[in-house]
RNA sequence: GUCCCCAUCGUCUAGAGGCCUAGGACACCAGCCUUUCACGUUGGUAACACGGGUUCGAAUCCCGUUGGGGACGCCA
């Protein structure tokens, strides 16, 4: 049997990064199985889906390089077949009728609640005769649900998991106005597309139940569960905008890799052994649903840092100067082919040293510059008078060489010999003058890409703004 | 309140009864490398929540406690 599996946000918001995890280990198990992946929008909630929601998350999984099969699904424009399938239900006996208002629902729940016992439908209407009806009440339609006994779901990340049928009630199929509800939509969508495998949150883990209770009403194949433990944030505690539940575009303008991402979602929920850094390819070999942890997880950027670092040293030059050119024209305007080609050659210096596309176009930065090149105060404090007075010495010296990395640096050791001091008395300075700051890749290289009328006229603008 | 799930270093995890004096990674600390910062490299601190069983033997199995989390909508 082929593998069929599916992503099935709800367009009210942002594609966030838990939802991000459960389309990857989805996208992955499909791959894996050669099956199929499919994206789902389930947008049955009219007020509060929102066209933005699902570009955003149409964009998100796009970035992230989870390409879909077929189609995309929009569960709205399924309503009539999902209603359908009520009415069914409803013909043979398995549900009926529910003339209940909601102030009298909410009447149940609070009596449940002050006696201790769970909150759910009396089952009012479950057997009580129709004609007895209200007048003027529109009805909904409830699945008349088992009693007795338990519902059992086999869970591939939980194991056998079972609830009385006692604690579950009969729950509305179809509302008032006709419209279906999640559940019932879910189990139609997912049996009709031929869902083999449903990947999901483990916050669906109840849904689970009443879902199976849906198919056996239905007589239909109940597919495979694997409910992936939720991602907390830092401190433990549910996912905030302050730490983590952010869109996956946030992400990317935190200048995250979406290679770098995808490893390290992979890894939080799911292990290998001892792998760490782990290619897509090699994912998709690997993973297998029992590689699932049972436990939440906390988001760590740290560690996401620390991965995001390792790509960006693989990543290839021009695209990461792409990356950087786009943040540093929204900040100093455009780059010309002078500056591009000075990040192309600064480049293997410079992404050595980030962690993040957003630090690597930082410390891009004074290449593209124009003069003066403003210091910041470590490297005013590097200069003082007597960094400056070494680079006015240095001057004739740096004049006069050939202008490479390696003769300017065998000149400056040269020097910095002769004059009895360490090769970071002259080199600190340099650094300070030609790229305004104290830290950057080695000052040599920097020297040489930069070329010496840049260099030097960096150095004479250093000069001349002594204090 | 009711039901369900979970529990190994600060974090992500390896571990499916003896291979565990519990391994790896991130973070942290120290050393090395070095023109700065990174990278790299060497070493270090650091965990089986607690209490009972079962067993010759338990991080691994069972029960309880505690602590986290999730769900209880005519939302998805």
């Amino acid at each position: 049997m082929s593998v069929v599996v599916r992503f099935a946000p709800s367009p009210t918001g942002f594609l966030h990064i838990g939802g991000a995890r459960t389309a990857l280990f989805n996208w992955l198990f499909a791959r894996h199985h050669k099956g199929v992946y499919r994206l789902r929008i389930e947008d049955t909630d009219r007020a509060r889906s929102t066209k933005q929601a699902v570009d955003a998350i149409l964009d998100g999984l796009a970035w992230l390089g989870l390409d879909w099969d077929g189609e995309v699904v929009f569960q709205s424009q399924r309503l009539e077949r999902h209603a359908e399938v009520a009415r069914q239900l409803l013909a043979e006996g398995r549900a009926y009728y529910c003339y209940c208002t909601p102030e009298e629902l909410e009447e149940q729940r609070e009596r449940a609640r002050a006696a201790g016992k769970p909150i759910r439908y009396e089952g009012t209407w479950r057997d009580r005769d129709p004609r007895e009806a209200p007048a003027g009440v529109k009805p909904a339609i409830r699945l008349k649900a088992p009693q007795e006994g338990e519902t059992v779901i086999q869970d591939h990340v939980q194991g056998e998991v079972r609830v009385a049928n006692a604690q579950l009630d009969d729950l509305i199929i179809l509302r008032a106005d006709g419209t279906p509800t999640y559940n019932l939509s879910v189990v139609v969508d997912d049996h009709d597309m031929g869902i083999t495998h449903v990947i999901r949150g483990d916050d669906h883990l109840t849904n689970a139940f009443r879902q199976t209770q849906i198919y056996r009403a239905l007589e239909w194949d109940v597919p495979e569960f694997a409910h992936v433990p939720l991602i907390h944030g830092p401190d433990g505690a549910k996912l905030s905008k302050r730490h983590g539940a952010l869109g996956v575009d946030a992400y990317r303008e935190m200048g995250y890799l979406p290679e770098a991402l995808r490893n390290y979602l992979l890894r939080l929920g799911w292990g290998h052994g001892d792998a760490e850094i782990i290619s897509t390819e090699q994912a998709i070999e690997w993973f297998d649903l029992s590689g699932i942890g049972r436990a939440p997880s906390r988001f760590d950027f740290a560690k996401l840092d620390n991965l995001n670092g390792h790509y960006l040293r693989q990543a290839d030059d021009e695209r990461l100067v792409a990356l950087v050119v786009e943040r540093l024209e929204a900040e100093l305007g455009p780059i010309g082919p002078e500056g591009r080609s000075r990040l192309l050659q600064g480049m293997a210096g410079l992404k050595a040293r980030a962690k993040t596309v957003a630090e690597l176009a930082a410390s891009a930065r004074f290449y593209v510059r124009p003069r003066p090149v403003p210091l910041d105060e470590a490297a005013e404090q590097l200069l003082g008078s007597e960094g400056r007075a070494a680079l006015l010495s240095l001057m004739p010296h740096l004049a006069k060489v050939e202008w490479s990395a390696a003769t300017l640096e065998a000149e400056v050791r040269r020097e910095a010999e002769s004059r009895g001091v360490k090769l970071g008395a002259l080199a600190q300075p340099l650094r300070a003058a030609v790229t305004g700051s104290k830290v950057s890749p080695p000052i040599f290289e920097v020297m040489a890409i930069l070329g010496r009328d840049e260099t030097l006229g960096r150095i004479e603008d250093a000069l001349r703004s002594a204090p």
